[in-house]
DNA sequence: ATGTCGTTTCTAAAACGA
């Protein structure tokens, strides 16, 4: 069994990346993130999608992030955002940054994390509020499944999960309240599966400027956690960086799990 | 060089977000 998860930046722009991916990687699951595109015009996209042979659902508000969830399999028991009514601080109202499915026994996240932007802005509050508030609906989910959870965190776990860490401290990514809040959500029974790359260089995100791929000035930020049960499961996990190379790409490259 | 993209809007250049 293949998982994938990968921020598209447009699915519209990276349609033609995606249907690749999905004809040469035939992943089971693919998780994105910032498809960019609003419920009213998902159809196009099923369309396209079902002619590989897999089930698509997404959950996006046209503008700003939007996230999916295709799959070979049946998706069942599919939620759209958070459960309940969250007392929201204020900012991205509206966002659409987390849908969920259940495929063949496995609760699958598709998460898109707030950037944050600055450290001292209402975005890094909402960025941390939203990050628990996504602990408390896992925790809500737990047991009754096994929980996969992908998606762009936007968070380096570690300093090795940056190029270089004296360029970010400060910063978004590194600090130490998003760093404590991802370990909170790891502290209720998750694994991330790709801390099993101990040194620089297994980046997933790419600055588009600078030549910055190429130099691999990059960060490992789009992420895949799952009980412990799963990791147990878990075979060759890959940054597909080809994706990340040629005609359009989008900033992040894809991250397979194999199970 | 905030040097690139992708989105939107007063459909051409700019604002905004990442």
């Amino acid at each position: 069994m293949k998982i994938a998860t990968w921020n598209v930046n447009s699915l519209r722009a990276r349609i033609e990346r995606v249907q690749e991916f999905l004809e040469i990687k035939e992943p089971d699951i693919l998780c994105l993130q910032e498809t960019k595109i609003s419920s009213d015009i998902d159809q196009d996209f099923i369309d396209i999608i079902q002619t590989y042979g897999y089930k698509a659902n997404f959950h996006g508000n046209g503008q700003w992030n939007g996230v999916a969830i295709i799959s070979k399999n049946e998706q069942t028991n599919v939620i759209k955002g958070f459960s309940g009514d969250p007392k929201n601080p204020g900012v991205d109202r509206n966002d659409c940054r987390l849908i969920r499915a259940t495929i063949d026994n496995f609760r699958i996240y598709s998460v898109y994390v707030p950037n944050g932007r600055e450290v001292d802005s209402d975005h890094y509050v909402f960025k941390l509020y939203w990050l628990d508030r996504l602990k408390a609906d896992l925790e809500s989910e737990a047991g009754a499944q096994q929980q996969i959870v992908l998606g762009d965190f936007n968070i380096a776990p570690r300093d090795s999960d940056v190029f270089d860490i004296s360029a970010f401290r400060g910063m978004t990514h590194v600090s130490q309240k998003e760093r404590d809040a991802l370990a909170a959500i790891e502290a209720c029974g998750f694994v991330d599966l790709g801390g099993i790359w101990e040194s620089n260089g297994s980046f997933t995100w790419w600055d588009y400027r600078q030549g910055a791929f190429h130099k691999n000035h990059g960060m490992r930020i789009d992420l895949c956690l799952s009980t412990s049960v799963v990791a147990k499961l878990m075979g060759a996990v890959s940054v597909e960086r080809d994706f990340r190379k040629g005609s359009k790409p989008s900033d992040h490259a894809p991250v397979m799990i194999e199970f």
